[in-house]
DNA sequence: GCCATTTTTACAATCGATTGCATTTTTAAT
DNA sequence: ATTAAAAATGCAATCGATTGTAAAAATGGC
């Protein structure tokens, strides 16, 4: 019962050299089975479990994939964030059933080669990260010289990372279109366009308001991403406007949920005042009071697609961004 | 530009040795300012991290804190379920907030020494397990042996692993105390007592009937702890009772809602014909209809503290399991 | 019973950093 | 200029496993 912490003491207890046991353990044809047994019996009397840093610091691989997010510009943003949550639960969920663990790290992006610190660190096989946020180029950089390493977000023409997310263009199009559908003259975007995503959404808002001739009615506000900073950026933004908009397309479901509050603060009914579309499709817009249509990304479906391409791309294979199909979820707040 | 990535060759390059190396990149006042800063801009200049991994092996510690959610005996569930995704986030916030990483692994405990597969494999400094589940001797053996470890969960005396968790004996008393008060006779109650927290929240729901001269009239149906398990075991139990519960205590809040359904689809109205109380105060009992009442733990209070006593038993004081107070949030569907 | 194979096991280098101690270099005091 | 003291660097062991190769033991054919 004593406590067998490494191989050496392994071995010495059984008479042989840490390289039998090492071997036994792993189950080699080297040696022979009657030794092999006895050493796991041995290791299994004694509780003994190999150090796995040694292990991988000797073979060169962690079996842990990390997880980034970067905060951007958003300095206040927490990973208790629905979004970050939701798509962390998918990835977990889909990592482990492969056998990886998950090293989660929040990351602030203020040091200029933050994401060095963890590329090439030996802590991880490969690297998922959650949003470009404002980082596009940093992330094409590293992607250069980085192979394993999948981004959740936009793609963009001549992008060097590998990403996979939903059509924003065609997603903020669909988002737009559904509130002009809806009778919507003058819209309001709230989101700030700093962030790669969040600008290609804005940019389909305004090729569908231009194909509808109501260019000049767009107003934007770029809303912090944060629910609790949101919120006074569109309070003061719907206490300040001279014409109300008709429809809001909030850049994300938080924002969106934020500004369903907000709405409701100045006695503004939604959908009959003022009609609100999110941006996400979250769980949690199932809940809101009314239920928030959104422009739907298939998250589970998101994960699976990082952790595929990024295996592949471990093993060496090639593997380009993938692109999803947003998908209107009509409910009630439009 | 060429790729330094080992310290040997940045002190080939420089014309030193890795010691000198080590020791200047750490700033150590045994080595010269000049060189110090001249190695030090040489390896910024090519880019150079140490390996995390030799490193850790060295000092024999990891910077990362294992975060396990042993799944018991609910094979199904998923770490995607909200509460466990609530918890994770807070731990995340908290963790690096400290700068720790954090290692995410989902455990099904089936063989007999699922721990120890963390516990001494020297990957984490130390260990938070959301959930007792059913394994509480486990954890109890285990804590004779490992010291860096905190549970979420009941704590239940003669108990030796460290918890933190709501009084779960307590709020089971409040949540029946509350139905009792709100004129429920008959009281049903939702959840397994499988699992040791709620076992004890049965425990004290059990109190408060007695107390009022109830003791007969409470109903326990096991239901399971994943949503969509929960719904066919809540509407077979409505389907099949002759006296229909008044008041429904749920051992979580994700099988209240799954009550609030399964009610919702036999047209039973909440809080008028039945009245629901669920457990956990999780953000989206403020979103479901009716807006649910729950016993609240606070789960951002209970991350700070399990974060405060790992360290803390990191550093090898004694530190003792927390109780925290479970609160009554009255909201409508009671 | 002896030599040639084939199995088993031992030996030792290796992964990439850290760190106590020995050695060299520099500084300062006489 | 000499030497003692202080400062800076080099040397080499170490963390705990893996693995190619060499050596030893077991097997088999004659």
């Amino acid at each position: 019962m004593s406590q067998i912490k490494t191989m050496k003491e392994l071995a010495d207890l059984a008479g042989v050299t840490t390289g039998t046991v090492s071997r036994a353990l792993s189950g080699s044809p080297l040696i022979s089975p009657k030794t092999r047994e006895r050493l796991q019996a041995l290791a299994r009397e004694h509780g003994f479990k190999p150090n796995l840093l040694a292990r991988n610091l000797r073979t060169q691989r962690t079996g842990a994939i990390g997880v980034l997010i970067p905060l951007g510009h958003e300095k206040g943003q927490h990973i208790s964030d629905p979004f970050f949550i939701t798509m962390l639960g998918y990835l977990a969920d889909e990592l482990t059933e492969r056998g990886y663990d998950l090293l989660l790290s929040r990351v602030i992006p203020e040091d200029e080669n933050w994401l060095d610190q963890y590329v090439g660190s030996g802590k991880i096989d490969g690297l998922i990260i959650i949003g470009q946020s404002d980082q596009s180029e940093t992330l094409d950089d590293v992607a250069a010289r980085y192979r394993p390493m999948v981004v959740w977000g936009g793609h963009a023409p001549g992008q060097a990372h590998c990403t996979v997310g939903s059509d924003n263009i065609l997603g903020g199009e669909m988002a737009a279109q559904h509130l002009i559908d809806r009778g919507c003259q003058r819209v309001a975007f709230f989101g700030d366009p700093q962030a790669l995503e969040i600008a290609q959404r804005l940019e389909g808002c305004k090729r569908a308001l231009a194909r509808a001739g109501l260019s000049d009615n767009l107003t934007v506000l770029p809303a912090h991403l944060v629910a609790e900073a949101a919120h006074p950026d569109i309070a003061g933004f719907l206490g300040s406007v001279s014409e109300r908009p008709q429809g809001i397309f909030a850049a994300s479901d938080v924002i969106a949920m934020s500004a369903l509050r907000a709405l409701a603060e100045y006695g503004l009914a939604v959908p009959g005042d003022v009609k609100v579309i999110g941006y996400d499709g979250l769980a949690l817009g199932e809940q809101t009071v009314p239920r928030l249509t959104s422009i739907s990304q298939d998250l589970r479906l998101g994960a699976t697609t990082m952790v595929d391409l990024l295996l592949r791309r471990i093993a060496g294979e090639e593997a380009g961004s993938v692109v999803l199909e947003p998908k209107l979820i009509v409910r009630m707040s439009s």
